[in-house]
DNA sequence: GTCTATATCCTGATAGAC
DNA sequence: GTCTATCAGGATATAGAC
């Protein structure tokens, strides 16, 4: 490759500030001067401020989902919580990349969903979690497929909110809850998600143990 | 009250248009010309975007917290299904209301967290959360500190992520999921949180049911 | 309280020299 | 590929007539 250091030096200072700031309120220049490089450059090498985004989140996502393809394919006769496990890990392991940029960038997609990354997200999201509803529903065959997707969601939502604010936790809480390393997340994160996955439909039936 | 009517029409209008794009993204022409209002009402009214921003956000939070708070001082022993409800149900019954604008600008700020809303986010929500985090210890005391906090983080994610897009749920899952009531979307909100807190710290120690 | 008009600044995007 | 200069328009905010 000849010269490809300018086209990455602007995506990392968009994901940094994107993490820092969200999409709409990040400007090109504000972008570009912290990257160190001319104005001009953005949509010389993107072509527009929307698909600097996309590529942002591309170059991330794709690995993750790829890693979440794998391991769910690699699984032989797999438990939920192995399903669950197979989908979690690999994003939450952006946590402890880079200082936490990409991960809040993920988690801010997911909860701010702009309206030109809607293509995007069917895109690169909608047969993933078709094949990881599939699973779930064979590891645990009495969860219904109303059930199963519902569930999926609030579990996307827990990961996407630990994703993009977790970093808060030790102050609301009053120190009460120090954040440990990424490994010990993805325990508590998964053992919360095969608990809420198993519980039965309807709350009241649920058993104290 | 003389004449409330701009200031109401104001924030309905910029409630629907922060729940459709996020705040960053909303201008106030677009706003003013939604409302049918003057643009420099915004200013005269409230002062500031921001200060907008902050009154939609404040005329819906704080009878929700309130009724959070009403709702937990009025259980006696409360089970940890209780407590999860007392938390969820008043939050999830705005989904209902106004076609679900304030529900998604709830979940958005819950993920976006403009840096301009931290002092507004501790303020309402810091003491609730202590609030909550005791009466869930309390129903259920082998749940030491640390998870207790990051299993309310975990649910305060699923709830947001539900508030802010659970229309798409039916789309993405190709049919398979049809949004029923919002009574229903909260006991299965509340059995999966029940379970994810019930879990025992360790995925791995998971009985099978 | 409501309006018009405008001040001041910033936005994304581009033309064209080098 | 990188730069300067700039376009055309939109942003928040405000001054001042009514």
């Amino acid at each position: 490759m000849p010269a490809p250091e300018t086209k990455d030096t602007i995506l990392d200072a968009a994901e940094a500030l994107f993490a820092e700031q969200g999409f709409a309120a990040t400007s090109l220049r504000q972008l570009t001067q912290r990257a160190g490089v001319n104005l001009a450059s953005v949509n010389y090498h993107f072509g527009s401020k929307e698909a600097l985004v996309k590529e942002v989140l591309r170059r991330r996502i794709e690995p993750i989902n790829a890693e979440r393809r794998r391991r769910l394919e690699a699984l032989d006769a797999p438990s939920l919580e192995d399903v669950v496990r197979a989908f979690l890990e690999p994003a939450l392991r952006a946590i402890g990349h880079r200082g936490g940029g990409m991960a809040r960038v993920f988690g801010r997609v997911t909860a701010e969903q702009p309206a030109f990354l809607r293509e995007f997200f069917f895109e690169h999201f909608g047969a993933l979690a078709q094949r990881f509803i599939d699973a779930m529903r064979t590891a645990a065959p009495d969860l219904d497929a109303r059930a199963a997707w519902l569930r999926m969601h609030f579990t996307v939502g827990a990961m996407a909110h630990t994703l993009q604010s977790s970093h808060m936790l030790t102050e609301i809480s009053g120190g009460a809850c120090e954040l440990g390393d990424e490994a010990e997340l993805v325990e508590q994160l998964v053992a919360y998600a095969v608990g809420g996955l198993r519980a039965s439909a309807r709350a009241g039936e649920e058993q104290q143990r």
